[in-house]
DNA sequence: GCCGTTTTCGGCCCGACTGTTTTCAGTCG
């Protein structure tokens, strides 16, 4: 998604977290928090829906909204956001990243209290004057204690979505520089890493050209503060950091040793050191990277496996996998429509489907006790397979299959009777409830539906959001060797947030024969998209085209299918 | 603030869990 939609869904989320802890019209806030979600879900196409000043045409954004996106593309800013913080101060939005602190406990924590940051809070409840506030007592005070300590502990950072929305608009900005010759990603991003904490770019200028002046306008609306310069792997850049709370590094290298400096700035420590103790040291700089790699008597390496974990020796051997690819993809065995909490009918989500160049959809719409989602039950099941008969009858020559995404409970039974499941053509079983279980409590519900009869594929294993909820993670060797015996997949959720099975699972899978499936877990037709994030995760985990179920036809693994 | 009408206002996804104020408000999914 780029930059633009990906400003306003953050500046509407804030305005809505702020205008709760205000308490303010708890239905206007809960409009901004619509219109985030639907900014977010409508992707790529609110560039040209703002160019054209059709934004009103996505649901949940009204005349106000539309003006407001205006505001924040144009300026950068937003007034209303402005007005807010006067009245209650931004980084309290930092409070409600603690687990078990919502917006009426930050308030009166804020008013009662005058805490306002994370320290503060963390200062306050040592010294146990949280307790002085209506509704906690000391065991809520000692758990805020130990919360706010995994709150520093989480991995910090963005995700990848995000990370090359801003990457696209600062290599757009240099690019225009005069002097530039080609801008290229490094670092974590170019690895495709699940959390970008610095956004390395490296800006090729001619070798005997004038020096690369970096005027502060080029970061107008994305940094404020000072740049700083850095040295690293004996290059010189500037580092500044991004409003959005993460760095930037731009490196300026001539083109006569481009080729030796993006292998430097991309691979991790690990890999660059690899490559040195190869003899990367003793290679004269080279403008191009495939020539570096060759000069150490190595295949090229794709950056996702640049980890060093033990890629450089594959590589001297010629023994690289030959890893996944997008246009490798032929279905998406993970969506949702309007029937639960997905924004497009299964009609559209079916030609957006075959636009993107697929062979076959499954519509896993969500289960009866996910009431949030507009979960299905029994009934709902049987009448939306008769509208998925009338679907396939308009695409005769694209394979849709009716699926579910039942929810594997706290006990570990499904949500759905076996009955229906039997059925459907294809069953994915998921973990969206009492995920704070502890592991080996998540790990026996996810052993027991993959030992359920009619599952098909367990859906993103771990339940993390990466960067907000990472939880207790389930014993996924155990989970493995169980979809194995039973022979079942395991998915590889393509969710920026999610890219769960986590890609160093990846390679123990494959060891035990367990298939793949990337998904992409769309909610709208331009969710599609999102494949490419799990093809980046699948190649990042070493993943080829024979370890991944969708990227196969369809009648070669499932039995029940219904096509032309 | 948005939406959809039985059009220009009234309703807006909802149920479970948790800690504590011990009877329900706040949080979460």
């Amino acid at each position: 998604m780029n930059f633009r939609a990906q400003s306003v869904a953050m500046v509407f989320d804030q305005i809505a977290d702020l205008m709760e802890i205000a308490d303010i019209e708890p239905y206007k806030a809960a409009a901004y928090r619509r219109g985030a979600r639907s900014i977010r879900r409508a992707g790529d196409r609110v560039d040209e829906l703002l160019a054209e000043d059709r934004l009103q045409e996505l649901e949940g954004i009204g005349p106000a909204l539309a003006d407001k996106a205006r505001e924040i593309v144009e300026t950068g800013g937003c007034e209303q956001l402005e007005q807010l913080t006067e009245e209650v101060p931004l980084s309290l939005l930092d409070l409600l990243r603690v687990e078990g602190l919502g917006v009426k406990t930050v308030s009166a924590l804020y008013r009662q209290l005058g805490i306002t940051t994370l320290s503060g809070l963390e200062e306050a409840a040592r010294e146990k004057r949280l307790r002085r506030v209506a509704g906690i007592g000391s065991r809520r005070e000692q758990k805020i204690l130990t919360d706010i300590m995994h709150e520093h502990k989480r991995s910090k950072g963005l995700t990848l979505d995000w990370a090359d929305a801003v990457c696209g608009e600062l290599m757009h900005r240099l690019n225009a520089l005069p002097g530039v010759k080609e801008v290229f990603v490094g670092g974590g991003l170019r690895r495709r890493c699940d959390l970008i904490d610095c956004v390395v770019l490296l800006v090729e200028v001619a070798d005997n050209g004038r020096k690369l002046q970096l005027h502060e306008e080029v970061f107008s609306g994305l940094a404020r503060g000072p740049m700083e310069k850095k040295e690293r792997a004996g290059y010189s850049g500037w580092e500044f950091t991004l409003d959005i709370g993460i760095a930037a590094r731009v490196y300026p290298v001539p083109s006569s040793s481009a080729g030796t400096a993006r292998v430097r700035l991309t691979g991790s420590d690990s890999h660059v050191r690899q490559l040195c103790e190869g003899g990367l040291g003793d290679l004269p700089p080279l403008p191009e990277e495939e020539d570096v790699y060759a000069g150490l008597d190595m295949q090229w390496i794709s950056p996702e496996l640049r980890e060093g974990r033990g890629e450089t020796d594959l590589a001297r051997a010629g023994d690289l996998p030959a890893l996944i690819s997008r246009e490798d993809l032929m279905g998406d065995l993970h969506c949702h429509s309007d029937w639960s909490d997905g924004n497009a009918s299964i009609g559209e989500m079916v030609r957006a489907a075959e636009e993107w160049g697929l062979h076959y959809l499954a519509i896993t719409d969500h289960s009866r006790s996910l009431t949030v989602a507009g979960g299905l039950d029994v009934d709902d099941l049987r009448r939306q397979g008769q509208q998925i008969e009338e679907v396939r009858e308009e695409h005769p020559e694209f394979t849709l299959l009716h699926g579910v995404e039942v929810d594997i409970l706290p006990d570990g039974e499904l949500d759905l009777p076996g009955e229906i499941l039997g059925e459907l053509d294809l069953v994915i079983a998921s973990l969206h409830s009492a995920l704070r279980q502890d592991s080996q409590r998540l790990t026996e519900r996810l052993v027991c539906a993959a030992r359920h009869p009619h599952v098909h594929i367990i859906g993103h294993p771990t339940g993390r959001l990466l960067g907000v909820r990472e939880t207790d993670a389930p014993d996924l060797q155990r989970v493995l060797e169980v979809c194995a015996e039973e022979k079942k997949a395991v998915e590889i959720n393509a969710h920026p947030d999610r890219l769960d099975l986590p890609w160093p699972w990846m390679e123990r899978a494959r060891e035990l024969g367990v298939p793949l499936a990337i998904n992409s877990d769309a909610h709208s037709p331009e969710n599609f998209s999102l494949l490419a994030y799990g093809v980046d995760c699948a190649r990042k985990g070493g993943c080829e085209r024979q370890h991944i179920l969708n990227a196969k036809p369809i009648h070669s693994w499932l039995e029940r299918v219904h096509s032309k």
